[in-house]
DNA sequence: CTAAACCCTGTAGCTACTTTAGGGTCAAGG
DNA sequence: CCTTGACCCTAAAGTAGCTACAGGGTTTAG
């Protein structure tokens, strides 16, 4: 039985966060004590938890209630889940190799510019005349 | 002298997106027809293309507005220039190295999975109990 | 003359939070 | 008893960079 901040504490997640997860459905409204304040138990932390390691791991929060609704029915789903995560990684693949085209473009324009006054500067030339190995 | 929906086929952005770099101050207002359409001239047709490849290149508005600046009296200053494009690479590269991390944990249980009805998903429990190499 | 293809403004939506404003609750110290 | 500080509450706005919509006016080709 703990209050926000001590689950904020236990889970790694700020205050607004856990409640924001709440409003937005990501875990169900806890009970609330007399006072009004939110009343957790262990399973709300547990729940948190494993929504702070699959966000992570980068999965949209969609992605991570999916995954809960997936293991909320006794035992998980292997087939989704594992799609799920598949799509994910091709995901993140997608942006490494992205990143990666983009510091191809940047890093030689960058390295050749001097960095002092007076001459042209290649990072300008390149994007004013679109002169990028694209 | 060209109304918005060329200029918007010539940079390869959506009027939307040219509307939305006049609103936020990263272009200046182009004069007005008399049936209060807007007429751009080559010289915005330039500026928006030098934003387009900025941000092609991951840079934020922000920075292109930064770099904007240092065109617009007369010559840029490379070393401003340049200071900014090194910040930006260098972000670029934490990111990469992030994602790296990320799929680096991600892979190996996902290939564990085997996607199948039945036995335990090592997705699911690395989520629920935080057992990734980290 | 009309229908398609343009243009306009202003507002809301997207992600995943974070921040702000304005207030209640509670335990300890003076 | 009172106050101070650490908690807790709600609701709304702000963040980046657009995109999409609602509801209208204009222009042009057939």
């Amino acid at each position: 039985m703990l209050r926000i901040g001590e689950v904020a504490k236990r889970t790694g997640l700020g205050i607004e966060t856990v409640r924001y997860y709440e409003k937005v459905g990501a875990v169900a409204p806890p009970p609330r004590g007399a006072n009004g304040y939110r009343v957790y138990s262990k399973d709300h932390v547990r729940r948190l938890l494993f929504i702070r390691r699959a966000r992570q791991l980068g999965f949209s929060l969609d992605d991570v209630c999916s995954l809960l609704a997936l293991t909320d029915r006794d035992r998980a789903d292997c087939r989704k889940v594992k799609a799920i995560a598949s799509r994910h990684l091709e995901e993140i693949n997608c942006k490494i190799a992205d990143l990666r085209r983009v510091a191809g473009a940047l890093r030689p324009i960058t390295d050749e510019c001097p960095g002092s006054d007076g001459g042209a500067c290649p990072i300008f030339d390149a994007l004013l005349e679109g002169k990028l190995n694209n």
